[in-house]
DNA sequence: CCGGCATAACGAAAAAATTCGCTGACCCAG
DNA sequence: CTGGGTCAGCGAATTTTTTCGTTATGCCGG
């Protein structure tokens, strides 16, 4: 008796995908270096991991070269567009709207950013 | 060997949470309707889940009714704000613009809603 | 040729999340 | 009282997630 998976990757699946996303296409020794600095856990865990996520496609790799070299399968706004979605079904009844606005009341825009915004509505009103 | 609790609520104890949310303080058969109807869960899962819940503190409940009345202990903005601030760490890299970005270019977002977004702005720079 | 290191693949084990069966307590109609 | 219903609590079973020990393979320097 238990749960069905969630479509949504898991704590550490996202961690090793945000150091592919920022790393770019690496050997399991690069992304257990990253791993291993933020959380302390074994060489093992780390090829484990990704042939977990390898199994559910969330990484690729190229057996070409020697070692072996591991790519997000995901983009990072793909990923994103996921999770946001998930978090507006979740917690803001399908508001995105409201997600947005606690968003920009949460953290601290500066001046700049909050043009940019302004920019991206503009454009999104066709003016 | 295993990993360290995260701080956010389960998927399952989210999907409470939002039903407290909506109803309000309710006993448990109101919440398990709910549940049982959105996923086929027995009673007892229920309860448990509740029971497990109140020991993390996600839910509070008056035993001065019979039977138990259960609220949520954390309110949806709160909820949301801790989601959001987690979303933004793990895939945005803190940049919390990145979000609302995707989020805006994401939603199909009306006119109105577009107005209350900038409104939000105009105030967040004094104007 | 040999020992040691790097690389991978398993499989087992622990922890967390989710599920439910069973038991006990209580209350009310017959 | 007694049978049946509602309500709670527990512990155990199950699945997923995360972790690592062990083993196998290939390569290199001496």
């Amino acid at each position: 008796m238990a749960r069905q998976k969630s479509s949504q990757p898991t704590e550490v699946e996202l961690q090793i995908l945000r150091i592919l996303w920022e790393l770019g296409p690496s050997p399991v020794r690069e992304i257990h270096k990253r791993l291993e600095a933020e959380k302390g856990t074994n060489y093992s865990t780390t090829v484990k991991m990704l042939s977990v996520m390898l199994q559910k496609k969330l990484v690729m790799r190229d057996e070409r070269s020697q070692p072996y070299v591991y790519r997000a399968a995901i983009s990072r706004e793909k990923a994103g567009k996921l999770m946001i979605r998930n978090l507006i079904d979740k917690v803001y009844e399908g508001s995105a709207m409201s997600l947005v606005m606690q968003a920009l009341a949460t953290s601290k825009p500066s001046k700049e950013e909050l043009e940019e915004v302004r920019r991206l509505l503009d454009q999104m009103e066709g003016r």
